[in-house]
DNA sequence: CCCGTCTTAAACAGAC
DNA sequence: CGTCTGTTTAAGACGG
């Protein structure tokens, strides 16, 4: 049927802005990057819990010091320490009261505080990349699997088109907030390459007080059975250096312990200790999710972590790298693996130490966890806000990359697999090989491309100028066809022009500019433009001094759909607003979808950017957004005149323009998203439409 | 099945 | 004469 449009030869060089690229939410996030903390976030990131932690951990930490210093301690009670062992873990924590103060006393000198710290925090390291990855994991399964879902429901996509927006931005901040923790605990030194230097507030916010006296209890039993701690660190001159708050604490007993006092931490002490905790861990973890959890270390090695007993260790071991023992607090050098593995069965032996060292890390680990799921259920609680649905897999994208999906955790919002909208029918074009999936895919650009999609792209037509400017770099990359009639589309471009009103050569090229898809067959769609520009009333062809220019005519535009649906507005809004396009018809949808616009078009409007007003289609942030790009046509160009005007002024082909929809309620207008929308008109932007504007 | 909408194709006319 | 612009008609697909 389609004719190939062979002929057309224009081709418009397709001038695929390619490096467009970045989304909205990307420049969002990255701009975050700057400032320092994910504090500044108003909700408790990652960060935030593990200084939580640390900070209750110091605290706990203090508390056993004091009590160390007071003397309180009374030694013995070897059994306690094991008893550690076998406890599950959730009892462990459960029971603190397992561990005597005195056996606390015993175990945890100073040193031993600073070298647990310091193996916390190596941990907490540990786990916050691995934390933040699963966190990313999961966004990106789920952004995944709202993607493909669109295939299926395109009308909710159009709206996840906006959430997505945010969840990609979530990601975003995510890898953020993770990779300034790292930096951060790089610079304080908790990684524990520099444990000297590790503040204690650090350790403080590590851990909780609860998980604290947990870690300490076990590590004090097990150091009881092990040896008897030396206390190399004891002295506080060893410490001194880096931590003057440290000593405070530590050497005087009297002092209170106050969260807030400073701890110091550790120290080099037990760096053997570490490495068991590290293996057990990580076969704990790995029941559960694999390698993901090896990320930090074990990235490069697959999943031989999975081999939970230490010798396995072939060619990578987890706890091997860069010529050294990774375990905890034990910087070992080993020239080989077989040294390493030797080091490690001899060092890190299964024994009552390396087993509470396990313990801790398995605390450590449930925390997170906790804290995962905490976070977990928040973005569940956000997916559902947005409707999203958090985890149905469509059949769609499957393709996407999951596999890839570190990858696209990077771009963020790069997530657009784009497997999808090769438009089958009429060949392939020169389009954008990028598609960098607008932040939202919404369900239109996965419609089908040829003469299919138009129904369905109807029918789940966002509000056009929001979807647009949501999704406006996708449409330019994308060769997907937009999800708007060629009456929408064209309503849209001219009223987004300054002056609502194009030539019809202009129009051309706003369709070249803003859709990839319109780059090709340009016959074909350049025809239908046209044809729709003549046959229907809404649009108005005013002569001008250099020609003739379209324009739009509201009240006829917003006759003609309306019809069908003769049901409640109110039903219209929530159609439109909410997710449930499908059900529109999808000219009415249309029509409401550019109802809105045109509200927006009308200048009284502008004026009324409260959104409270639901008047007309109480679009969300869509039509808002929508709205927004309007507005600043709007402002920018003729303020005054309301495509109506223009209308009456010369009305070629009827004569409507009895009543102003200005009246509309245009709350929407308030949103912003200009910055998605595309440059105000395509006269003076043009920028990547070389052809015809500039003959 | 009818009707309306939308898209595509195509014929045609007028202007440049 | 060719192209662009604009109009019109027809047909097919869709959905209510």
């Amino acid at each position: 049927m389609m004719v190939e449009s062979a002929s057309e030869t224009i081709r418009t060089a397709s001038s695929n802005q390619n490096g467009v690229s970045s989304l909205t939410s990307q420049s969002e996030g990255g701009g975050r990057e700057g400032g320092s903390n994910g504090d500044a976030n108003g909700e408790i990131s990652p960060v935030d819990l593990l200084h939580l932690q640390q900070q209750q951990a110091l605290q706990a930490a203090r508390q056993f010091l004091l009590q160390q210093a007071t003397g309180l301690s009374s030694p013995s009670s070897n059994e306690v320490k094991q008893s550690p062992v076998q406890v599950p873990v959730s009892m462990a924590m459960m029971t603190p009261q397992m561990i005597t103060p005195q056996q606390m006393q015993q175990i945890l000198s100073p040193p031993q505080l600073q070298a647990l710290l310091q193996q916390q925090q190596a941990l907490m390291l540990q786990q916050l990349q691995e934390y933040y990855k699963k966190q990313q994991e999961q966004l990106h399964l789920q952004l995944l699997s709202q993607q493909q879902q669109v295939g299926k429901h395109a009308k909710e996509q159009q709206q996840l088109g906006s959430k997505q927006l945010a969840f990609q931005q979530q990601l975003i901040q995510m890898q953020q907030l993770q990779q300034q923790h790292i930096l951060n605990l790089q610079r304080q030194g908790l990684v524990g390459i520099q444990p000297g230097q590790v503040p204690i507030q650090g350790l403080q916010q590590a851990m909780c007080p609860t998980d604290l006296q947990q870690l300490w209890k076990d590590v004090a039993s097990v150091q009881n059975a092990d040896e008897p701690i030396k206390h190399e660190g004891l002295d506080l001159s060893t410490n001194s250096s880096n931590t003057t708050s440290y000593t405070a604490s530590k050497v005087s007993p009297q002092i209170p312990h106050h969260p807030l006092s400073n701890g110091q931490n550790s120290m080099h002490t037990p760096k053997r200790d570490r490495a068991r905790l590290f293996e057990w861990i990580s076969s704990f973890t790995k029941g559960e999710s694999s390698d993901e959890h090896l990320t930090p270390y074990s990235k490069g090695t697959p999943l031989q972590s999975s081999h939970s007993s230490h010798e396995e260790h072939t060619a990578s071991h987890p706890l091997y790298g860069h010529g050294e023992c990774k375990w905890p607090g034990c910087e070992a050098l080993c020239e080989d693996m077989g040294q390493f593995i030797k080091h490690l069965n001899s060092e890190h032996a299964l024994d009552d130490r390396s087993t509470a060292q396990c313990r801790v890390q398995m605390q450590v680990v449930q925390q997170l966890e906790i804290q995962l799921a905490k976070e977990s259920e928040r973005l569940q609680a956000m997916m559902t806000h947005l409707h999203m649905r958090p985890s149905e897999p469509k059949p769609f994208n499957q393709p996407l990359n999951l596999a890839s999906s570190a990858s696209l955790l990077k771009r963020d919002s790069e997530p657009f697999p784009e497997g999808l909208p090769h438009p089958p029918t009429s060949a392939a074009a020169p389009i954008t090989p990028l598609r960098q999936g607008p932040s939202v895919i919404s369900s239109s650009s996965l419609h089908g491309v040829g003469p299919i999609r138009r129904r369905n792209s109807d029918k789940y037509c966002t509000p056009i100028a929001s979807e647009l400017a949501q999704n406006c770099e996708f449409y330019k990359n994308a060769d997907v066809r937009p999800p708007f009639t060629y009456a929408s589309l064209i309503r849209h471009a001219i009223l987004e022009s300054p002056e609502r009103q194009l030539t019809l050569n202009e129009i051309y090229n706003w369709f070249t500019r803003m859709f990839a898809y319109f780059r090709r067959n340009t016959a074909t769609w350049k025809n239908a433009v046209r044809h729709n520009l003549s046959l229907h009333k809404c649009f108005v062809r005013v002569e001008n001094v250099k020609g003739a220019v379209w324009t739009v005519d509201e009240v006829e535009y917003q006759k003609r759909r309306p019809p069908k649906m003769t049901g409640s507005p109110t039903l219209v809004k929530n159609m439109i607003s909410g997710l449930g396009f499908g059900s529109l018809n999808a000219s009415y949808q249309a029509a409401l979808a550019e109802s809105s616009l045109s509200l927006l078009n009308s200048p009284t409007l502008l004026n009324n950017s409260t959104g409270a007003s639901l008047n007309m289609l109480h679009v969300g942030h869509d039509d808002v957004s929508s709205t927004v790009e309007q507005v600043n046509s709007n402002g920018s160009c003729s303020p005054g005149l309301s495509p109506q005007q223009y209308g009456h002024q010369i009305h070629v082909k009827e004569e409507p323009a009895e009543l102003e929809e200005d009246s509309r309620p245009m709350s929407l207008i308030a949103s912003v998203t200009q910055n998605l929308s595309m440059p105000g008109d395509e006269r003076d932007m043009e920028e990547e439409l070389p052809t015809e504007e500039l003959e």
